[in-house]
RNA sequence: GCGAGUAUAGCUCAGUUGGUUAGAGCGCUGCCUUCACACGGCAGAGGUCCUCAGUUCGAAUCUGAGUACUCGCACCA
């Protein structure tokens, strides 16, 4: 039998002999019993590096499919949070890649700034250096030394997690190309009048001394205190009470605020109020700003140490003072008492003083929110200072517009509210960072006029009055201003044009919904200033990953789960299937590692099926084209199966449901190929007839290789195992490996419902016949006879089909038609259309099957009762539609007849 | 304070535009180990679909109110 066979999967699949496997990839002959994923993973990933599998390069001929991996920290560590999105990602690409897509993934790291800075600090400290002594270039030093080092570990784990990303790829935001997007942009936006230097309170780290951003910040409610401190005013006997949670920052008051309609201060506006402990005169102000009902209805004016201060100060041009060191220690401005304390040990001495004085009014608790930095944990303090700013609004429009107008789409839709409050509300962007670990502001500034130059090239005259005295910033830019060029800057851009032109705008952007304003609203921005299209068409936010108590995972807490342990034990496929499986579509998930166990039984089942079915193949044998009708019913019902799970698995990746794509693969696994198509197979390879069994080997092998197919994006490398070891044709043009080989389409697959429906009657009768028995205490195996009432048509069926019946039900025989009689004494099993009795004399309690028999009465009758209550309602049969009535009918008949079998049964026993 | 989300079996989650007897996996119970897999097979038990009210012939699904949890944003003298 040599016939070349084009299947109707759409790709050829038979076999004169297998197919030697790829010389560089050693397989081994026969599938071990039990499937060890440590022994194939590696060797798999080497395999498919050495093909260049996942390398996409520019090809006009081909559709690009482009998604950008959110680059990692560069010494961050992978934990299932990442794990999850990332495998999403990498089945996303996968498929289209296996879908005839010039697939790109591509991958990078991110320099991190405060992140790694902090680190490396850190490991100073316990030399006890700082990295003031060590001086700018020498830490720099220690930084690229300490990334080279511990930088790229998690690059290692996403070639462990199976991640087919194009490693020639790999970016780093550091990267002197990558440097030069960022220089571009920068100039660009100056040149424009979008990038400023203003003076204002910065939300100020005083661990890491630097500026950060709104959005690098954590609230956190404390438990404080609420003082009432009195103010004696100049040149009258009264005093006016001011309630604060900061004492501290009384040495830079420069005002008392009150609400101008407040009767009680009305007189007092104008007058002066004499600063305890500094002995300095401040006027009372009034601004609406201050509520009259809260606390004493007088406000403690702090420009430099509170945002609405600044503000209010503004208004009524009040000074300035600024109190605390960069450390957030008392300066040199405050009394020698408080000078070099800590801000919150000032407190309390400033608390102190004014007791002694007689002038604490009032002390009582009060909950407040403070605001912590992301990075080192400490509480913020705002700060005046010069920064550099990026004016967003005319960058937000048209952001904001191409979400509105459809052309960026969020999965799910809800977190486009998210993106546009942000948007609609947006805040100046303060780009720089007081550190030495990022790009350097390319800015100079003039000694002789003051003014700033910037530019591509690096300045040796002033752009304003041609000195050349000239000094760069010393401070960088915010990490994110580097992150947020990831559309553009890994292509090329701005010198290079090439793979942007093709690759972008890039498909759909995978990420966690928490940096929607960091990160993926920026890079929209970028993208439209740059090439005035979005750079992505779809956001899909990925679920959070949280432990079993719901906790978000955290590195503090230490609940997170290290996919690298879990993958020691379960195995990569394992874990990716079971992490996606968990996943749901939006919101958060929780997983513990024992989760995973589940995945790994599903990996070994899949590896057994296949090692049961080659092992009717030998070696060098070859297998007869498929013919659906040699393999009967069973046959044709199973690639009826797999032609519906290739429909749901398609709609569901087309829709971002991959949990969805992940629960039909094991239905399809588990359900349909193990345990009806195996175990009906068995009939037929057990069989004498060389015809058909010949016939069902190539159709399981059919279905096996479409399982595998549709399988591979998510559990790449056991599907490939053993995909390898399928019998194929030599001649034919077949990929090297599973994972650039067709996938499956619906529209190409055969189906055949007529079969199937027949099939899965005859799967009910044998599902039937197992649960009396079961129920009935009978011994699985005692071989009993069974006598089926039906139709003469279902008998034709059950006659057809039952050597399969009485395999799968362990009955030694089958008699059939519409005149079978019912034994006396037998266990009774009623389905949809038959009824099928079993003689059971002197094997079954009589009592028992009668408390089961009735039990089954009321059930059934409790369930016609309710439909015939349905059919008997007017408005029922008046409203509903003509489909809903005939099949609530269809349902009433089938109860009334299984009631009156059950009725029946029940008194013959009696 | 404003906004959003979630609430379904012991646990983690499905449940498509309202319409069969509300499902799956894990866990649990019973029976079954020559014949791919005990990481297995077969059969079961288990649900006031958060509460109340409403719309409808019909509600897990739609509306309103409430409760609980989660997440944003703002305020915080």
């Amino acid at each position: 039998m040599r016939l070349l066979v084009v299947q109707p999967l759409g790709y050829k699949l038979d076999a004169d002999k297998t197919f030697p496997f790829p010389k560089d990839l050693t397989m081994t002959e026969t599938l071990a019993a039990t499937y060890d994923p440590h022994q194939y993973e590696e060797k798999l990933y080497d395999f498919w590096m050495k093909h260049k599998l996942f390398r996409a390069v520019k090809d006009p001929s081909r559709k690009p499919y482009t998604i950008l991996m959110p680059p990692p920290n560069v010494t961050s560590q992978l934990h299932m949070g990442h794990g999850t999105g990332y495998t999403m990602q990498d089945i996303l690409v996968r498929w289209k890649r296996m879908s005839g897509y010039n697939a790109l993934w591509l991958p990078g790291t991110d320099h991190a700034g405060i992140a790694t800075q902090m680190m490396v600090e850190k490991s100073l400290e316990a030399e006890g250096k700082t990295r003031q002594e060590l001086g700018r270039e020498a830490f720099t030093q220690r930084l690229v030394e300490w990334k080279d080092k511990y930088g790229g570990l998690i690059l290692k784990q996403f070639r462990s997690m199976g991640f087919s990303c194009d490693w020639d790829r790999l970016a780093y935001t550091m990267d002197p190309q990558l440097s030069s997007a960022v220089r571009r942009i920068f100039v660009d936006l100056y040149n424009d009048g979008l990038i400023y230097r203003g003076e204002r309170l910065v939300n100020w780290d005083p661990v890491l001394k630097t500026a950060v951003s709104d959005d690098e910040l954590d609230n956190q409610d404390i438990q404080g205190h609420l003082w009432h401190l009195v103010y004696p005013i100049e040149g009258l006997e009264e005093a006016i009470t001011v309630a604060t949670t900061r004492p501290e920052t009384m040495f830079g008051d420069t005002a008392v605020a009150v609400n101008p309609d407040d009767e009680r201060y009305k007189h007092l506006i104008g007058k002066q109020v004499r600063l305890p402990l500094v002995d300095r005169l401040i006027p009372i102000v009034a601004d609406s700003y201050v509520k009259s009902e809260f606390g004493t209805g007088a406000v403690k004016i702090t420009p430099a140490h509170d945002p609405n201060d600044f503000e209010l100060g503004k208004r009524h041009d009040l000074p300035r003072i600024n109190v605390m060191t960069d450390a957030a220690t008392m300066n040199e401005l405050v009394p020698a008492r408080f000078r070099g304390l800590a801000r919150f040990v000032a407190r309390k001495e400033v608390v102190k003083a004014f007791k002694e004085l007689g002038l604490l009014a009032k002390e009582e608790p009060y909950k407040t929110t403070v605001p912590i930095s992301e990075r080192s944990k400490e509480i913020i303090e705002p700060r005046l200072s010069k920064q550099w700013y990026v004016d967003m609004r005319k960058l937000a429009e048209p952001a904001i517009a191409a979400a509105k107008g459809g052309q960026l789409r969020f999965h799910p839709d809800l977190w486009k509210k998210t993106y546009l409050h942000w948007l609609e509300n947006i805040q100046d962007w303060c780009i720089s960072r007081q550190l030495w670990w990022g790009h350097r502001i390319p800015i100079w500034y003039c000694g002789a006029c003051q003014g700033t130059s910037t530019g591509m090239t690096d300045p040796t005259t002033c752009s304003h009055c041609g000195s050349k005295d000239l000094r760069q910033d010393e401070d960088v830019l915010d990490t994110w201003f580097s992150s947020w060029l990831w559309p553009v800057s890994p292509f090329g851009w701005p010198d290079q044009r090439d793979d942007l032109d093709y690759f972008y705008p890039t498909d759909v952007l995978v990420t966690a919904p928490e940096i929607i304003f960091l990160w993926v609203a920026r890079m929209v921005m970028v993208g439209l200033k740059t090439r005035g299209e979005v750079p992505f068409r779809d956001v899909f936010l990925t679920p959070t990953v949280c432990d079993k108590q719901g906790r978000k995972f955290s590195k503090t807490l230490g609940n997170g789960i290290d996919p690298l342990q879990v993958i020691a034990k379960y195995g990569t496929d394992a874990v990716r299937f079971t992490a996606v499986q968990l996943a749901p579509i939006g919101g958060r998930t929780r997983m513990s590692p024992e989760d995973f166990e589940a995945g790994g039984r599903f990996i070994n089942k899949l590896w057994n099926a296949s090692r049961f079915l080659l092992g009717y193949i030998k070696p060098g044998e070859s297998i007869v084209p498929l013919d659906p009708e040699a393999t009967g019913l069973p046959g044709q019902w199973l690639l009826n199966e797999l032609a519906e799970a290739t429909d749901r698995i398609e709609k569901a990746l087309n829709t971002y449901r991959i949990n969805d794509a992940a629960d039909h693969v094991y239905h399809l696994i588990w359900g349909s190929f193990c345990d009806w198509g195996l175990e009906s197979a068995k009939t037929a390879l057990a069989g004498s007839d060389e015809r058909t069994k010949a016939s069902t080997i190539s159709m399981l092998v059919y279905v096996l290789d479409g399982i595998l197919r549709l399988a591979s994006p998510i559990m790449p490398f056991v599907t490939e195992e053993i995909w390898q070891k399928l019998p194929r044709h030599p001649d034919w043009d077949r990929p090297v490996s599973l994972t650039v080989a067709e996938f499956p389409k619906s529209s190409k697959l055969k189906r055949f419902p007529a079969a199937a429906e027949k099939w899965s009657t005859v799967q009910s009768l044998v599902s039937e016949i197992r649960s009396v028995r079961s129920q009935s205490g009978i011994a699985p195996k005692l071989p009993l006879k069974a006598f089926v009432r039906c139709s003469s048509e279902l008998a034709n069926l059950f006659d057809g089909a039952a050597t399969d019946i009485c395999r799968l039900a362990s009955l030694a025989e089958l008699t059939s038609g519409p005149d079978t009689k019912r034994p006396g004494q037998s266990l009774a099993a009623v389905g949809r259309g038959f009824e099928a009795f079993i003689p059971a004399e002197g094997i079954i309690d009589i009592g028992k099957e009668q408390t089961r028999l009735k039990a089954e009465v009321s059930r059934v009758g409790k369930i016609l009762n309710g439909i015939e209550a349905k059919l008997a309602n007017p408005n029922f049969t008046d409203r509903a539609p003509a489909e809903v009535l005939e099949q609530t009918r269809a349902q009433r008949d089938n109860m009334r007849f299984q009631l009156e079998s059950l009725q029946k049964n029940l008194e013959t026993l009696a």
